[in-house]
DNA sequence: CCAGATTGACAATTAAATTAAACACGGCAC
DNA sequence: GTGCCGTGTTTAATTTAATTGTCAATCTGG
């Protein structure tokens, strides 16, 4: 979402320089160049001060930027949805993308060592699978116990009661994947 | 326009907390504490980490601001639009509201001691008037030329070529409006 | 009732946005 | 050419937002 692009798209198309467009809102030419250039992300207040003085409303900017924003391909590490409080001993869920506007809902799992979906069993609708990307992990589906390695992977009916346990001294990592999401 | 107000109350409709948000967005809940009671204006990255956890769009979330909007009335001195350069021996125009969601345009105007709208008459559509409320100016409208004191008032259809001087030696200022808004 | 956990708010530190002033580039008159 | 605007960018200093750690208040289960 680029910010900066809109905000110079607006204001050249109103024939406003940088500096007219700064005194209107209240502001310095300088902060609308580094904002346009993307080297800063304005408060809301200013952002709202440069959209009165031209005028825009926020609705309308954020709605031209969200149309055109096309359909995202790409999630880099830190955009990562963190689905977990985080902390030493907890097991964290690591969503990509935003799974409400999709079908398919896939996480990057961290178990610490000793981590445990807890002994009562999870179940819900659907199907989810994963491949272990480090270290181990025992799981349970059903009355099926197995022990999984790095390069192993899952698949199984998620209606079926299951849980995960990191039994080994290293952390686990697991790729998964669930269709349709849950939360 | 009250931002905390409204995360709070689409955070609180999905039974998120506030630390638990935060989590999600990476960011902390003393910032989102921060932002709800309005101690902070959150910058346009760290509101959008928010709505992408929750997860909503920034234009839901503003449209959905602007329609709540109450039809603002009181506008206080800061909040005018300053539609000149400022600086010493400058025309000063600040325009009460966005005149372009009205039929009524009302300026406060300086006039620094000497200061001309020029020689080149101006014209345009509609009407305008004002009250000057310090100083005083020269005002000349079609060939008619009068010396406005403090407390003196204008009124005329602004299709006549007129111009505005302050040939005192103190700042003048005028509150004036303008029918339709002109830009 | 008490212990432990969870909530939102607060104060002090750290990180980031904003300012103010300078810089560099490109027209345009002279 | 030189000087002068007007443009957008960059830099160091300041102001503001964000983090961190803590607090009192509110629940919850034993």
């Amino acid at each position: 979402m680029d910010i900066g692009q809109r905000l110079k798209q607006i204001r050249t198309e109103r024939g406003l320089s940088q500096r007219e467009l700064a005194t209107r809102a209240g502001l310095t030419n300088g902060t609308i160049s580094l904002i346009e250039t993307d080297k800063t992300s304005p408060s809301v207040a200013s952002l709202k001060s440069l959209l009165d003085a031209i005028p825009i409303s926020m609705a309308e900017f954020f709605g031209a930027i969200e149309e055109q924003d096309i359909p995202k391909f790409i999630y880099r590490a830190d955009e990562f949805i963190q689905l977990t409080q985080d902390g030493p001993g907890q097991v964290s869920l690591r969503q990509l993308g935003n799974a409400r506007k999709h079908t398919l809902q896939v996480l990057h799992e961290t178990y610490p060592a000793g981590a445990d979906t807890g002994p009562e069993f999870l179940a819900h609708e659907g199907e989810e699978a994963g491949i272990i990307t480090r270290g181990q992990i025992e799981l349970t589906v059903g009355d099926t116990i197995g022990l999984l390695n790095c390069g192993d992977g899952y698949l199984f009916d998620s209606r079926l009661p299951h849980r995960f346990r990191n039994i080994g001294t290293e952390p686990c990592e697991i790729v998964s994947a669930l269709t349709p999401p849950v939360f």
